[in-house]
DNA sequence: TTTGCTTGACTACGGCTGTAGTCGATAGCT
DNA sequence: AGCTATCGACTACAGCCGTAGTCAAGCAAA
């Protein structure tokens, strides 16, 4: 189930706040300046493919999402590095460390994870 | 400039082999079974796009990559990590690490490039 | 009660994407 | 010289995506 970039704008409203009805995701939404016709439309669609479930409260609907932020990034990225990089991490990393210029606190980030990876094992 | 998954299949043959002729491209992607009209219209969306440029070769043309392979990959990656993980790295591995089981190898060598990154700094 | 705002349902529509077909030129075979 | 295989150019078309409009029903205000 692949989630759209539109879609997601969405989704993360309600990643954030789960139980918001349409007009309350549409004022949050951040990034674009949509009508509130065009979030009802992505608010459909997320429901129809399983990404959201309704519920009703009083006349309106409230959203909630089905799918977990950390399972779509999971698999997010194992589609992406499968995708570009034959699943291998290391040059995925290396291309964004050569593209972005990580901070000292991204490093520093990355070190701690490498060391609890190879603690793991 | 967004190539697309299809359109990549396509790129990725002619990075490997640049020089090919479309009929040669069509024998040699992996992945699809397409038609030579297929690539045929890839090759040409994507000279279109400017990530290729055809140059003639008796009566039919040849193709050769504009884009780098590394550059789409880093605009790429880039991209990504902006739409998925606020541009920051760790989360990004480390939800890949639980995506994908990561090897021994990939460990390592994501070790040696975190060691590399700490020298640069 | 009439008028109007809110909400969900349905419809619209152009552009992009994946996939492929038709057509005319032409190079090579016979 | 004619036939066929091949090549590039152009065209097709359905489905998805981003963006939004219309419509009908109800609750709210006057």
């Amino acid at each position: 189930m692949k989630i759209t970039d539109a879609e997601l704008s969405v989704m993360e409203v309600l990643w954030t706040a789960p139980g918001l009805g349409a007009a309350d995701v549409a004022k949050r939404v951040t990034g674009h300046d949509w009508s509130d016709k065009t979030v009802k439309t992505l608010l459909a669609r997320l429901v129809e493919k399983g990404a959201l479930r309704t519920e009703p409260d009083g006349r309106r609907y409230v959203y909630h999402p089905l799918v977990a932020r950390a399972e779509h990034r999971k698999s997010a990225v194992s589609r992406f590095a499968d995708n570009l990089f034959g699943g291998r991490a290391a040059p995925l990393v290396a291309h964004l460390a050569e593209a972005r210029d990580l901070t000292e606190d991204d490093i520093d980030e990355l070190e701690e994870l490498v060391r609890r990876l190879k603690d793991d094992r």
